[in-house]
DNA sequence: GTCTATAGAATGATAGAC
DNA sequence: GTCTATCATTCTATAGAC
């Protein structure tokens, strides 16, 4: 019934956390404070607590909307690399996960380190995170990846591409223009885990 | 001549580092307090700044001691992988790297992440990181790896296992049992790319 | 829902006595 | 070289008026 002020305040949640991305951007995850944070969108840190219960259920906010965001990265992917040879379809995924690690350095941060020393993902927000990875499961069987370990391998190489991407060269391509080479290997290796277990 | 009195004091300064690395493994990086360790090695906070300029310092010393221990494992992995076949070497090098990480998990995240908002490394400590690279260009010469593309896509492949597996499952071994499997990929890649140049 | 005021707790760093 | 004392800052979070 009262929906309009349920909407209202999601307007507002929203705002807050896209203000804590910004702030996230230029001092990093652990940088955020909430009283720039609420200064940024014209509140005194206490109207802050209106909307989450604390900081870290900011965390868990920014967190779970990351791993929201991989989702429609893999749910795209899905329709982009639809019907295309592996080499090719791998070689979009890898471009992309590169450039969607690339995208926000800070959300990067938050998904894939540890950068605040006391906080952890709530449950809540970890499943999301474990879907995500389902999406990611799937996207391999679709390159006929189905042994856990070959799974493993794939995701840690990729993963390795895009840490020194944005560890060494954010913004650059020195790493994301190995995307074909990479798929290169990594399907001739999946073609040759087949041979040899079907010997 | 007075170099008793410098022997007393790098000593002490080993001893203050020791202590951080300890509070680092307990709190993270970030989490070090000058307070706290300076209570642990039986000082008062203050007293530190005689033995450093303040905690950058201490930080500096600490990424320096991380990368001088790199160089060290290069040392090592090269007299043991002296006249073995590439995949037994590679297989060497890729586990001994995942141990390497995993030892010290506070010294990865200080040398692979950016743990610290508002510090990064000063130029001196930075020189120690990029003579451990040296070091990693040599092995891989030995394993005839001479283009720039090739190492990167290597150096990646291998910094992905050992991120997956520090940060996935601490001190367990699912990504660090691929070691071979990552080497004969890599090996054959390498082979594959040389072959493709000769022709 | 937003504010002021403030509690309460850390921290890094410095001054100056001894 | 080490200490006490303290500065100066920053932060999250809460109480309670409006």
């Amino acid at each position: 019934m009262e929906s309009v002020r349920e909407r209202r305040r999601a307007v507002t949640r929203r705002e807050i956390l896209s203000v804590a991305w910004d702030l996230a951007g230029e001092r990093g995850i652990a940088g955020i404070s909430l009283r720039e944070a609420a200064s940024r969108v014209g509140m005194r840190a206490p109207s802050l607590y209106t909307y989450f219960e604390g900081k870290d259920a900011i965390f868990d906010a920014m967190f779970a909307e990351g791993y929201h965001a991989l989702i429609d990265f893999y749910d795209e992917l899905g329709a982009a690399t639809d019907g295309l040879d592996p080499v090719d379809a791998l070689t979009l995924g890898i471009e992309g996960f590169v450039d969607f690690c690339q995208a926000v350095p800070a959300r990067y941060q938050l998904m894939f380190g540890r950068p605040v020393p006391d906080w952890e993902p709530s449950p809540e927000a970890y499943e999301v995170s474990v879907t995500s990875y389902r999406y990611s499961v799937r996207f391999f069987a679709s390159l006929e990846v189905e042994e856990q370990s070959l799974l493993d391998l794939c995701l840690a190489t990729i993963a390795g591409l895009a840490a020194q991407q944005v560890a060494n060269e954010p913004g650059g391509t020195r790493w994301r223009h190995l995307a074909r080479e990479t798929a290169e290997m990594l399907v001739a290796h999946i073609a040759q885990r087949r041979r040899a277990r079907n010997e």
